[in-house]
DNA sequence: CCGGCTTATGACACCGGTGTCATGTCATCG
DNA sequence: CGATGACATGACACCGGTGTCATAAGCCGG
């Protein structure tokens, strides 16, 4: 591998004019540049920047950490494919400051993460950001040493910068929204309790409800999630037969998510009632392989991930900056409601002036 | 941040101890080791990788290029998860060989590539990898000096090692699963054949029909994917429909992808077709999000993405140890075929003997 | 015509590790 | 008891860039 040694030599200079052209620091004359920039293109040379680093002392790396991208094989859950979202936020935010984005993947185990932060560590980045596949609490090892570390959808009990979805926000305007359309009865079907998104959807479920003087009705609201994934098909389908046999039945089912809203659809079909003509269906996440493919396509809640993302990067760049940041706490991002198909408008009248979100 | 002559001066040995104390390749007392191992803990000390690298010439990094991270905005597609388990299968592979992976993304934005690999090179990587959304023909610039590499779910016309997925296997094997279950009416609704797979999964489709004695039938294939996505469910309901009116109606449809038999779902259903009773339907790619959450489960084939990771991490790595490989062409890897409650088994007694393939 | 200033370039040390080689200390063996 | 070698450790150069400072050339106004 050629060196700046020997482009110096080729063009007759010295080396540290070879890292002017390359830097652009310092002028250059014409005809040694010119010089210099054959040089470069005659040996193929390729900048070592471990050298670089060393002297500058400024590695240009920010370290992205994420079990995004390969969840382990056993708990073979769809992946986070919604995550990446965050990802790609970020690399939009950073495109243009001249970082270099290392990602390291801990595979869904969560013991991974301090040894990839290690190595983070030792190729010197300038800022760390976590990022978890679902909004949740999580106690990583502290850094020792000053690198800056920001977590997204994630947020621990040391105070480190956080940026969380809003889900109670989100829960609430899609609850609003339907009771504009005209719905009085709304079912839930939630996530396990344990989900950090869980009590505050149900929390913006509630608080929608009271704002428009609708008693909260206990019959309405069911867990169907589980661990294991095995029996939920069943356990939906006797929570809304429940429901449905209900003497004011629900008009329609909010779910905990669209992976749920889709098995909805199948069991609502199986029973011989038509979506949305006989009974609405709402998810959560805009998770648009499900949202927009379903038939029809299903009125959900986006999780903001990519504004999360821009808001990681953000907030990080600001950190390495000095920046003394005065918000310590969490940043909130709150997401539309993609309004659909799936949700008939009971009294087109109400909502004639509501406009739907576009999408994009 | 500290260096290692920091420790050393704390231990009262020189540096050089120090660094075999960290790397383990020349005995070290006990005392010593003792004193070394505890300056390093009162320091945080943690070494530079780039200094290693440098004096070294060895970085212990593989470069990872995918678009799988970020799709651009605007072609809002439903971003490549299948393509992270790839990802997946090529950490799975790599994470006892000591190499460090760094991965890049593209934000599906092909032209991305080549500064990417321009910043991989500049760290020394050891070997790249080029992971593609889908199966398909990239051209990326040539690497100039000798860093290997290799290219996952997409092929070039240089010969670059290539590990693709066996598509024209996958839908014989499946189409063949299909006729043993007793079907002979066989509908296939086909991807764009501008992709790559298309073409060879027709292939696949075609040769079962032909070793099982079953006339091809044109009026039982339909292009029904095309590249706005907008008018695809109503391409999709009309292809139907005709195919459902003809004298001999299929028994059951394939689908060009997951994603495509998701959509005929509804369209059946809205249809009044009872799934799996009256039609059945099968997929390819084996979706989990989709094909483990549709109601009733989904029949379809898997994309070996991991091993398929596996397979290209073995590849490069070989070709990093320097070992000449004779076998130059693509790797072929073909997936198994998923049997869930989504296809009818026609006559029973004909597939006592089979086994369904088991998950995992 | 000369001091002062800008422009263009080079010499050299230095960043923080590791490879090489030398040195010192014992234990072992003939 | 001296030669031999294993073990433990240190001195020093070197990897490939860049920061600092010095130096030479060119230009300008007085």
């Amino acid at each position: 591998m050629a060196t700046i040694y020997d482009v110096a030599r080729i063009a007759g200079v010295s080396a540290k004019t070879v890292s002017r052209v390359l830097n652009g620091d310092a002028p250059v004359g014409k005809a040694t540049r010119e010089a210099v920039e054959a040089a470069i293109a005659q040996l193929d040379y390729v900048p070592s920047s471990a050298a670089r680093m060393m002297r500058s002392q400024r590695s240009g790396l920010i370290g992205l950490i994420t079990g995004a991208i390969s969840m382990s094989p056993e708990q073979n859950q769809p992946a986070g494919l919604p995550e990446l979202f965050i990802v790609q936020g970020i690399q939009k935010s950073l495109a243009n400051s001249g970082m270099t984005i290392m990602i390291a993947d801990t595979s869904g185990v969560v013991e991974k993460a301090a040894p990839l932060i290690d190595t983070f560590l030792r190729h010197r980045v300038e800022g760390l950001i976590y990022v978890a596949e679902y909004h949740q609490k999580v106690s990583l090892p502290a850094i020792s040493d000053g690198t800056p570390m920001v977590l997204a959808n994630c947020f621990d009990d040391r105070g480190t910068p956080a940026i969380l979805p809003d889900d109670r926000r989100g829960q609430h305007d899609l609850v609003e929204r339907l009771i504009t359309a005209g719905h009085r009865r709304i079912g839930y079907l939630t996530l396990r309790p344990e989900i950090a998104a869980g009590p505050l959807r149900r929390d913006g479920y509630r608080m929608a409800l009271a704002e428009a003087g609708i008693a909260y009705d206990p019959a309405l609201v069911e867990n169907c999630e589980i661990e294991g994934r095995e029996g939920e098909t069943q356990l939906l389908w006797e929570a809304i037969d429940r429901m449905l046999r209900l003497a004011k039945p629900p008009s329609v089912f909010c779910c905990g998510n669209d992976k749920m809203a889709l098995r909805v659809y199948g069991i609502l079909r199986s029973m011989g009632r038509k979506v949305p003509v006989e009974v609405s269906v709402a998810g959560y996440d805009n998770y648009r392989v499900i949202a927009e493919t379903l038939y029809p396509p299903l009125t959900t809640v986006d999780l903001p991930y990519t504004a999360m993302g821009v808001r990681a990067a953000q907030r990080l760049m600001a950190m390495i900056s000095g920046e003394t940041r005065e918000d310590k706490g969490p940043t909130l991002v709150a997401g539309p409601v993609y309004w659909r198909e799936s949700v008939t408008e009971l009294r087109p009248a109400n909502v004639s002036q509501l406009k739907s979100v576009k999408e994009e």
